[in-house]
DNA sequence: CACCACCCCTGGACGC
DNA sequence: TGCGTCCAGGGGTGGT
């Protein structure tokens, strides 16, 4: 289930694509790609619109969502979803594509990219250029989590009364934390999940600034989380899942006390934690 | 306006 | 073996 760790793995996979010119593009389900117009208006999608003609540019991530940017600004953005990967096939390299591929780009040297999502929680938006991706969506999203800083941090908890793990979930609040991520940045911060947002103390939005760049960054250096499906485009897995401290550990030991970690839905998310690591007050202080 | 429940979808695990 | 049920969850939407 790609978060940020596993769309920057994809986004760095994708490389090669630099440089190449997309000479045909094929839309197999067209429900699963919006396209929009200079000034954000839906429109409906051309082959033009998924860069066709076009020469690739740039590659963009910003939280959890990837840009294909062409030299004449075009842009494409894919969203991964649960289940969505990109899957880059050499020339030469198998023909058969996998099921649920639902859209599929050849370049000029006979490397074809494919866009596969079986449960189409993912899907493709195109824009005429980088600025229409970025005024119309990108701007909607709060900082990347990757590069979270306590003052963004702090603002984006500023006032609100959810769960701090629930604003972690929100992509408007900070871009790239998914369930997995998130679990594991309120651990190492030792912050209860559903303590609200606004109740922590400048040593917590500290603290948990620090662990979400040191989760994500750790992540990103694995190669992301493959627990069944996730690959990059070029089919690697990740080795994240070996860093994981809590998540999918219900029950098990804390690595940290010992204590049974325990369990509870917030926002409708699994969500695993140690009841002793991670009290809903914060640790009373020695007082003066 | 802030927040929350629900829904979309499929494959895999599990019980019988 | 096959069938039914449940669960995973990112993000949009409609309701409170």
């Amino acid at each position: 289930m790609p978060e940020l760790p596993e769309v920057e793995q994809t986004r760095r996979s994708l490389e090669p694509l630099i440089g190449r010119r997309v000479t045909s593009v094929a839309l197999r389900r067209r429900d699963i790609c919006d396209s929009f117009g200079a000034s954000g208006g839906a429109r409906k999608t051309s082959e033009d619109d998924l860069l066709e003609g076009g020469r690739v540019a740039r590659l963009e991530r910003r939280g959890k969502q990837l840009a294909i940017i062409a030299e004449d600004k075009r842009s494409l953005c894919v969203q991964l979803g649960m289940s969505g990967r990109l899957r880059l096939i050499l020339p030469d390299g198998d023909a058969m594509l996998p099921t649920h591929t639902h859209a599929l780009w050849t370049f000029d040297d006979g490397s074809k990219l494919l866009f596969i999502d079986p449960r189409r929680f993912g899907g493709l938006s195109t824009y005429p250029d980088f600025d229409a991706l970025q005024n119309y969506r990108w701007n909607a999203l709060g900082p990347d989590a990757l590069f979270i800083r306590p003052p963004h941090l702090a603002r984006a908890c500023a006032g609100s009364r959810r769960a701090i793990k629930t604003l972690l979930l929100d992509q408007s609040a900070l871009a790239g934390v998914g369930n997995i991520y998130a679990d594991e940045s309120l651990f190492r911060a030792r912050i209860h999940p559903v303590v609200s947002a606004r109740a922590l103390d400048r040593e917590q939005i500290v603290r948990l600034s620090g662990a979400i760049r040191n989760v994500l960054g750790r992540a990103v250096d694995a190669g992301g989380t493959t627990l069944r499906d996730y690959s990059d485009s070029a089919g690697r897995k990740g080795r994240a899942q070996l860093l994981h401290a809590v998540y999918g550990r219900a029950g098990m030991a804390c690595p940290r006390c010992g204590t049974s970690l325990a369990h509870l839905r917030v926002s409708q998310r699994a969500t695993v934690f140690c009841p002793r690591c991670q009290p809903i007050e914060a640790p009373a202080r020695a007082r003066r």
